[in-house]
DNA sequence: TTAAACTTTCAAAAATAAATGAAAATTAAA
DNA sequence: TTTAATTTTCATTTATTTTTGAAAGTTTAA
């Protein structure tokens, strides 16, 4: 396979995974553009190589700011901005983790406690199937929760060494 | 909190978190009513509890067997067929985790694996850029993939408790 | 200044995903 | 069988998400 082609099976693949997951489709292959691309690249260049509108790199490209997974360089002489992505995939599993950990499990861990001071009959089979679902799935994600904080502590090599030592 | 008030919740949260997890809103909705249920559901429980129509309801739970989530049950005397919820949490992780690695996970390795095949020429720094992020994301997904297969063979409480005994 | 280069915004359009509901298909009791 | 109950399908409709592109805003060089 050429490198041409690559680069495209690759933002392609990108791209897929990232809406499976919620994240919008040309988010990720922007990224993906971009973790490919030795030099950072102009609004021009994301627009051209992946035929989209000037607002949709805009905004893309400031998501991935948002995101923590590009940062913006300004070059002397030159009066453009270029967009270059965080290279060390180590440390974009953590800033994607961290931001989803953030936005949506904090929330489901804060809404989780208050379910488990539903009051109610303790009798009534619908309160006691209730209670526990909530008390069980607080737990589960109490123990995901602590495993991402110690992944986003953790080196890479650490994090998965200490796994593999332990399930050999 | 009364136990209505919190079941409107759990299913509303519920709901938002498939949302964004790429599982459509309904399908988790769905899900999190029956986990909440003591008892099987009927088509039109579930239809009436959700306000979603027929068609809707069907396919939903259909799909929530196809992810092994939900099971048929037929009660004797009784024409209609009845909806219940795997209740173990730690079962529930480990159904999705395996459906996701299976239909997301095990086809991007195998695009990866075709990228490390790229050949190109060593001096171009498009070339050992794209290498490197290729062989680096492959290295990560192959640690994610065997973290997964060892959640798969795992008990909940040998799998956090392995973990955390490292990381204390 | 001013004017060209560049970036951002956002209402409208397009694309995509999900839901409806009525008809068709299936099942099982009479 | 026949028929009524129930489930499934799927063309349409509705809702949601994403993209566009032109106008407004901003920056900097002359």
């Amino acid at each position: 396979m050429e490198l041409a082609e690559g680069k495209l099976k690759f933002i392609e693949a990108w791209g897929k995974l990232g809406s499976e997951w919620g994240i919008n489709r040309t988010m990720a292959q922007v990224h993906a553009l971009l973790l490919v691309s030795p030099e950072a690249l102009t609004t021009e260049e994301v627009m051209a190589e992946l035929s989209i509108s000037r607002g949709n790199a805009n905004m893309t490209l400031r998501d991935l700011i948002d995101w923590g997974l590009v940062e913006k360089q300004h070059k002397t002489g030159e009066r453009k901005e270029f967009f270059y992505a965080e290279k060390d995939t180590w440390a974009i599993a953590r800033r994607v983790a961290e931001e989803r950990k953030k936005r949506e499990l904090d929330p489901v861990l804060k809404i989780l406690s208050q379910l488990s001071e539903v009051k109610g009959d303790e009798k009534d089979p619908a309160y006691k199937t209730f209670k526990t679902s909530v008390a069980d799935i607080n737990k589960l994600a109490k123990n995901v929760n602590k495993t991402l904080e110690t992944m986003l502590k953790a080196e890479e090599s650490w994090f998965f060494g200490s796994i593999f030592k332990i399930f050999k």
